[in-house]
DNA sequence: GTGAAAGCGCTAACAT
DNA sequence: ATGTTAGCGCTTTCAC
């Protein structure tokens, strides 16, 4: 059996109301009242049953965070980013794996586990812009991160996807480089990080003159490292020249650099690469790898704004909310000639 | 105001313990009625208020799981099996970062949060075996992970560090070296990852009769890439003659031979490398890592296993279990010449 | 400024 | 096999 408010009230010979109010930093207490609840606390060691005051209360203190897979080191990072915000606000954080899996996405939504957070932070991978209309039965505050749906029912925070692999690809054309891989696209995408990355990247080609070149898009499934990997065995075996890389995330800029290194390719001198992401392993490398910060800091920051603000505002819906942050490009040796 | 089982007993005309038998799967009920019940909460789309029951019922299916930092690889795949194997139970898991800072190792010990959860999986890095006692007032059911503190008031399951570190060692005499560094140590740290595992690399030299030499031993602080690349820089340095390296752990593997690659040195030709770990990253490098696999995937299982038998079994408390988990050599390209 | 009472939604006894 | 009753520990009216 556990100490309760009610022991407290009991031998600091109060109600408990008052210790109730102590305990939340009421403002209106009479100092020396104050202090007698605070060293009974003290002294039977008594700690809120924060169940009982999420069930009276309505707010458990806890969101949680749904993301693909945490042994993918940009989402271990964002969620390592969104646990600090979340602490700094006094808010604890679950965690949900999804598997990037459409049904598990869905799964979790409607999973019981929601009954038990005050909002959530939904990351979705296999979702897209035709399932937004699923996310209009959902009651629990949510924000969406990254770019499988806009304009959806609910705040949105996201990096500049465009912009940033537009930047990369400037980047590359900067250094002198006229045959750029994009590597990583999702056949006939628009909307997602895939098809925004590789607008940004027909932009910059525009832009400089440099003609469009379908046999330089490599298109993969997953982002992984092993992916980035096949792909670029694809296009060695193609035969096809090249002398720069966009990837569109690190790990598959990874492994692509491994697959160019045993063939002999020196980067960046015979190819230069740049990634996505900024994942700590990028300064680390041989080379180390040029890539676009997507301000993982920044997301993680409004979208525990965001989603307290609804937490705390159950009432008033203002109309959802988008916010892009602002992504760095840091080059690094893989773009340095 | 979502639904609660009053609703549902109300629309399938039956009592709210009915409801709570069917929601609970409770053997004894007819068919129909079941059926009914099953009717009601499906038009109603009724779902459990989990922090009620969690009230009630002494029991929320929340654990937390604190480790020192989501962004080292090693965490973040022992949270990733570890999120695996609470799911296969129906728990969820809140993770809590520490930061291996012993202070908020600490905090989050007596924070309120514990209030909240049935068990806890503690992973701490800077508490170490004069902590102890500390644990033996948590009343929460607490499973210990990795290598700071054997003997503890808890269960406790961690690899053989010091059989994992001897194999390590003598794989690589095995092909035939003989100078082989040991990265990673601390001074004078017996218990302890790095003290565990200097003691296995010692022994595996000893039976090999190979003299153990101090210039071979090196002291890094942390145990990320950036202290591996260091720890490799100062040998290089010192002009010791080395043709293998046991790293503690795979991170500084990597940064090690990102420095040896630089400087110029082979891998495995001129020296091998093998790390402790088994992170996913090892399988991409250049070239690829050997490694010791620690049973990341047992580890978590068990402890899972620890920790629901004790929240099971509030009232018994039987004496603290050891498990150690097998570990796996796993050879790959920087051991095979 | 503080107290008394009500009840958040559920499950565990104890009936029937 | 199902219903009734009584709280879990807290916050929130509403008094005083």
């Amino acid at each position: 059996m556990s100490i309760t408010m009610h022991d407290v009230a009991a031998l600091a010979g109060v109600s408990l109301k008052t210790v109730s109010n102590v305990v939340n930093d009421y403002p209106h207490i009479k100092p020396e009242t104050r202090q007698r609840v605070v060293d009974a606390i003290e002294t039977l060691g008594y700690r809120p049953n924060l169940t009982a005051r999420g069930l009276r209360s309505g707010r458990t203190g806890v969101i949680s965070l749904i993301i693909p897979d945490l042994r993918n080191a940009y989402f271990a990072e964002l969620a390592d980013s969104v646990m600090r915000a979340a602490d700094a606000k006094g808010l604890s954080v679950i965690i949900e794996q999804s598997g990037a899996d459409r049904a598990r996405e869905l799964e979790v939504l409607r999973g019981s586990r929601m009954q038990m957070v005050d909002g959530v932070l939904y990351s979705a991978l296999a979702l897209g812009e035709e399932d937004a209309h699923l996310l209009d039965s959902v009651t629990t505050p949510m924000v969406l991160l990254g770019e499988r749906i806009f304009h959806g029912p609910t705040d949105h925070v996201t990096m500049l996807n465009t912009e940033g692999a537009k930047a990369a690809t400037e980047h590359l054309i900067g250094i002198g480089r006229r045959r750029i891989i994009a590597l990583g696209a999702h056949e006939g995408e628009v909307i997602g990080s895939a098809g925004l990355r590789l607008e940004g990247y027909r932009q910059a080609l525009d832009e400089a003159g440099i003609p469009f070149d379908t046999r330089l898009v490599c298109e993969v499934g997953d982002w992984f490292r092993f992916e980035g990997a096949e792909g670029m065995r694809r296009i060695l075996a193609s035969g096809v020249a090249f002398d720069g890389v966009v990837a569109f995330n690190d790990s598959m800029a990874l492994g692509a650099m491994r697959v160019m290194q045993e063939a002999g390719l020196r980067i960046p001198q015979d190819v230069a690469v740049i990634g996505f992401d900024d994942i700590d392993e990028t300064r680390y490398t041989l080379p180390t790898l040029s890539t676009i910060n997507p301000g993982r800091e920044e997301i993680a920051e409004v979208a525990i704004r965001y989603l307290q603000e609804r937490i705390n505002n159950p009432g008033s819906t203002p109309p959802p909310r988008e916010h892009f942050t602002r992504f760095e490009l840091v080059q690094r040796e893989s773009t340095t000639v």
